[in-house]
DNA sequence: AATCTATTAAAACGCTTGTTTGAAAAAATA
DNA sequence: TATTTTTTCAAACAAGCGTTTTAATAGATT
């Protein structure tokens, strides 16, 4: 009698696998600090000293995490943003074309993302403020090339505005992103119930719209003022 | 020979005020996971059972300083918000000047504070995106109270946007400001030292500016579409 | 001056942390 | 099938955590 071969019932996925999802999900909840080495071994079904074993340490694994989470996004980020540029042949972007690509691609992820959806808006808001200094370098790295291109590209499409007022536009632009990510959760609580935290998309969209009418209004009411 | 009292050449505050104040360093700087009693003791001079003298645990000690902190901006909120009403007659104030008694009075306190200016900053943004369960609950318990108070003022200063809309443009406003208060201490790193962190009115003015054209643009172009 | 209360101080407790160890098991290679 | 390599596992390690205990000290009150 020739026996199939011995599957198991549910094929776990490999060990590093299952060891980095379960840190994206306990860093995106409790931080840095409260992620513990014993809670992503349990949470991913494996032994404790698996994770130093394939790791070596509990920053390289979040570390390793962390660029796996968010390096597409900036790619996709370069993409939109070349696909705008292509659509408007000599013309520079328009700073709403310019957001929707810097913003989409996190709405994007996240509806990817179909278990516990709102993880990662919670992972990317955390890295940003993350007090522990390795994620500050690293986050520093990932972000500050992608910072300069969208001044260069901003500059462009607001050729008659200084330098300093892209700068702090800018700065303000992505900053309120971040909060909304951060605080999205809270959405249901925050409004009482009115607006609720499952709506994805129109929260993308609404984010997008906002920082576009601060940016754009700000720039020219401090240039004409 | 009568000699006068000994008096320390260096005058320490009582024990429990350098404790708060070591608490608040910390707390801005490492967050609540991050925050030691030992390493509050260090920076408070004072012994490592002093703070569970005086406070009785470490989450009452941390509780009783952002009590300490976060109240009087509240108090303050309240107050410009009153004197803009008031100056206004019958009108209903304006965005702007709603935005202002929101924010406006976390600058003052930024700038009173003078010894390490930004922690404030940072403390106040970090209760917002601290994961630790008790810090979530007490500020949801300073907060709530006062966001049901702004999203009534908004209502009527915008009598023909419906409530959902107040609150969607009202919840980005409010994270834009919380995500410019925490990213704020990397503003010179974003700029690539264009725009300095040492400008702090410019910031909250900025800002001010800033969330009122988002919320005011947001909601004008919500009701036309 | 004597008594009582409030505060400080050092040491230890029990617990959790990240990491390491050495042997068992599994997988891959020959 | 025999051998080697990779991966898992339970146990232990040293270090750091919040908290408690017990004694010494300072300050006020009688």
């Amino acid at each position: 009698m020739i026996s199939s071969p011995p599957k198991p019932a549910k094929p776990k996925l490999a060990t590093r696998r299952r060891l980095i999802d379960a840190t994206a999900r306990l860093f995106a909840e409790h931080g840095y600090n409260g992620l513990t080495m014993r809670s992503v071994a349990q949470e991913a079904d494996a032994n404790l000293a698996a994770a130093n074993y394939h790791f070596g340490s509990k920053d390289a694994l979040v570390l390793e995490m962390l660029s796996e989470r968010i390096q597409p996004i900036n790619k996709r980020r370069l993409a939109l943003l070349e696909e705008a540029k292509r659509r408007n042949g000599k013309l520079a972007p328009s700073a709403h074309e310019i957001f929707h690509s810097l913003i989409f691609p996190i709405g994007e992820e996240i509806a990817r993302s179909s278990k516990s959806r709102w993880s990662l808006a919670q992972l990317v808001a955390r890295t940003f403020t993350e007090p522990v200094y390795f994620i500050e370098r690293m986050h520093q790295k990932f972000f500050s090339q992608i910072a300069k291109l969208y001044h260069q590209e901003l500059s462009l499409a607001f050729p008659n505005v200084p330098t300093k007022e892209i700068h702090w536009h800018l700065h303000l632009a992505v900053s309120s992103m971040l909060g909304a990510l951060a605080q999205h959760r809270r959405l249901r609580d925050f409004t009482e119930g009115v607006c609720s935290e499952e709506e994805v998309g129109e929260m993308i969209n609404r984010l997008i719209r906002f920082v576009t009418h601060g940016f754009v209004m700000g720039i020219n009411s401090s240039s004409t003022e």
